[in-house]
DNA sequence: TATTGTTATACTCTATAACTATA
DNA sequence: TATAGTTATAGAGTATAACAATA
């Protein structure tokens, strides 16, 4: 049945999501996130646990709710992502000092072994992916666009 | 509990995140989507339901698989979706005139005029969004690196 | 009263596999 | 044999509400 020809994806009209910066950066961030899942398949972590790792390397000691906040996401959903790196022996949680309510997050050594290994395997697609970008300028330029848009309001 | 003040959200140190395009763009495009549904609540459409309805007006008689295809998802999430825009009388099923496996797509009289007004809102908030770039110029830029960075393969 | 971690819960999104009817 | 639509199902991600312990 080839009567009339199919069209292809190149043939499809985007219309107005051509022009829509919510659909293209879905569209991108879609790939990136497919790229982390392909490069760090047997490091089973996903880019939301990569992230926390990240937080608590820099800033040890915060709670599970400043983890959170500045994720940009609810406490509860800590619960389940803490637990899942505690069973792999990458974060430990310790009773915190002034407040027995909550928990100081800090990585184990094995933890800190592995986060290094895991962000020299990121930068490495990481860098590879900016190759369709001019340089390092329009990268940081990009940077710099992408946090303007994160923090805009309406 | 003052003793040690506590680390704000812009005293925490993000380390390699700030320098991941992934997760730049993930916190982008999340402010993209909360703010689609605060504009949108009332439409009672979602961000995905929106491209669907955006590639068949352009498109119209596309077959479920291929506006799948267009969109990158799988063609068993566009049921739902489809059954959706049906069941709000703004999208239609018809038989397909060569095969009989498939359906073709359209707009119906009231979907026409509802994607409309919605482009208007949507429209409307992305114009409010770009503010914080500069200028159409860069905008246009930014939805070129965008698609080159959705189309990278590694 | 307010906050931390937690649990239960639910909702969305997404993908996989298998089925059916067609091709 | 291959494809279109469908179904069932499962997983990840995310959010809300309520609770106990603590502030």
């Amino acid at each position: 049945m080839q009567d009339q020809p199919k069209k292809s994806d190149q043939d499809i009209d985007f219309g107005v999501l051509d022009e829509f910066l919510g659909y293209r950066l879905r569209r991108a961030q879609m790939n990136f996130f497919a790229k982390f899942g392909e490069v760090c398949e047997d490091l089973g972590i996903s880019p939301g646990l990569f992230a926390v790792l990240a937080i608590v390397e820099r800033n040890p000691g915060l709670t599970q709710t400043a983890v959170a906040q500045a994720l940009g996401n609810d406490r509860s959903a800590m619960v389940a992502a803490v637990d899942k790196l505690e069973s792999k022996n990458l974060l430990e949680r310790r009773p915190a000092v002034n407040d027995r309510r909550s928990y100081a997050l800090f990585l184990t050594a094995e933890g800190g072994r592995f986060f290094d290994n895991a962000v020299k395997r990121v930068s490495c697609y990481e860098n590879e992916m900016a190759k369709c970008l001019d340089g390092d300028e329009e990268k940081q330029w990009l940077l710099n666009a992408l946090e303007r848009l994160a923090n805009k309001s309406l």
